[in-house]
RNA sequence: GUGACCAUAGCUCAAUAGGUUAGAGCGCUGGACUGUGACUCCAGAGGUUGAGGGUUCGAUUCCCUUUGGUCACCCCA
């Protein structure tokens, strides 16, 4: 019997398997964002994978396809509770956040998270049931400051770090609660108007999230939509003056960046600032980060009123479009011994485990076999040097060290057992 | 949920019009060198042609069903 991994979830091998990037490429990602959040005061939380299900439908609303059709939700074995994979970080985070009070010890909490999501859904290019995010929320601050400074951290992590290009940065204001009511109304009734020349997602669209429409790609739908009232108009001077001084400190720190009026978030809760950064080259979904402002989640969870924003990566996207690590490391053992015979296995596995426990990486192949064939798998796995030990090693306890690499260096010098640690130490530490 | 395309060795792909024993490169194992890799040469292992059914003297090839994969729509990171 043949199982393989369920449709959408898949393997991260440590190396490259046809389109699917080595696991070092994600670990170099991880790093960099290790390091940038850090840098701006962000501390790392985890939360569990599992969440009641309660939570994600008042977080992200009950009206989203992500909550109405794309939740892994389950009972758990007493069947009272109904539990959902999470589809999404933010939830998680802020009930964490709101569980344990954390705004009494500090009036700003700055948190990142990663980990797997889950969402059903048909796979596709850039798009897995089981998918990774990267993210972070920083709470209690709702001076438009913290949004600049949120946009520079991403800017500078995808741009400078990731070196991910083309990548350009979209951004828009959908207002405060009143202002996007307001909106969606004037919007309703303007399409309303031109129903007939929508197509018909379009219409449905006018009649479940009006705001969705303007996402629309069809291009027979474009001139309607580019006629269309635009939020910005909508904006009450609050969330103006917000707005506009986002935009002038990114404008300061030489943020490129492109204001979207139509770009929405597919997600409720967000208010006021919404992003989105887009690369190029990955099929139908090029978008790798986006996020944006949510003054009113922590306090509909049940937590304190405070002002939030926050942002998710999604890291298969990303990795995809890693470029390849300029100076990559050689990942195989420094030394790899080759033994002839039983009572030089035991000598082998002795001298290997000294080098190992100094510092020096160290392997040979237990499975034996001509000397031939343990030193193919020497140099296929990269080693720098080789050490075979046979019935004459073990008599002058000396060895040769064969440094491997080199078409010629036929330098087979004569080592003792006894200096052999420290020679190969100062080998490497000589040239590379 | 809707639609399109694909499926042959571990991987990438061949196989004339439906024809005999389904091939190649890479990879793997071994040998040439009985204690020395990488280069070269030689050999070997590895296939229910995704599965099931049908048409036919004969199916990898044509038809149906099914499973899996890929891509797009919806939606999203």
């Amino acid at each position: 019997m043949k199982i393989s991994a369920v449709k959408g979830m898949n393997d991260i091998l440590p190396e490259q398997i046809g389109t699917q990037r080595p696991i070092s490429a994600w670990q170099r990602l991880e790093n960099a964002c290790r390091v940038r959040f850090d840098l701006y005061g962000y501390r790392e939380v985890r939360t569990p994978v599992v969440e009641e299900t309660r939570l994600f439908a008042r977080s992200i609303g009950e009206s989203t396809d992500i909550v109405g059709k794309e939740m892994y939700t389950f009972s758990d074995r007493k069947g009272k509770k109904l539990l959902s994979l999470r589809p999404e970080g933010t939830a998680g985070v802020v009930r964490a956040f709101v569980q344990h009070s954390v705004h009494t010890r500090d009036p700003i909490t700055k948190w990142w998270y990663g980990g797997p999501m889950y969402r059903y859904e048909r796979v596709q290019a850039g798009r897995y049931r089981q998918f990774h995010q990267i993210g972070a929320e920083a709470i209690g601050v709702a001076e438009p400051a913290m949004d600049a400074e949120l946009l520079v951290m991403l800017d500078r992590l995808l741009r400078d770090d990731l070196r991910i290009s083309p990548l350009k940065l979209l951004v828009n204001s959908l207002g405060d609660r009143a202002d996007r009511t307001a909106y969606v109304d004037l919007l309703k009734s303007y399409l309303k108007k031109h129903l007939d020349s929508l197509c018909e997602d379009c219409r449905r669209r006018y009649e479940q999230n009006p705001l969705r429409a303007l996402d629309c790609k069809v291009p027979d739908c474009q001139p309607v939509l580019d006629e269309a009232p635009q939020i910005g108009e909508s904006l009450s001077e609050p969330a103006r003056r917000h707005f506009e001084k986002v935009l002038a400190l990114l404008g300061e720190m030489d943020i490129e960046l492109e204001v979207r009026p139509r770009l929405v978030r597919g997600l409720d809760y967000y208010n006021r600032t919404c992003f989105e950064f887009v690369a190029g080259g990955l099929g139908a979904h090029d978008t790798v980060c986006a996020g944006g402002r949510y003054d009113d989640l922590v306090g509909s969870l049940g937590g304190p009123r405070l002002p939030a924003i926050g942002f998710a990566m999604g890291v298969e996207r990303l990795v995809m479009l890693l470029p390849e690590d300029p100076n990559l490391e050689p990942e195989g053992p420094r030394v790899f011994f080759v033994y002839v015979g039983e009572e030089s296995l035991e000598t082998c596995f002795r001298l290997m485990e000294e080098m190992r426990e100094s510092g020096v990486s160290a392997e040979m192949d237990f499975r034996g076999g001509s000397v031939k064939s343990q030193m193919r798998r020497a140099d296929k796995k990269g080693a720098r040097f080789a050490i075979v030990i046979g019935e004459t090693e073990i008599a002058t306890r000396r060895v040769s060290l064969k440094e491997l690499w080199r078409e010629k260096a036929r330098d087979e010098e004569t080592i003792s057992f006894d200096l052999l640690v420290d020679s190969v130490k100062k080998r490497l530490l000589m040239n590379g």
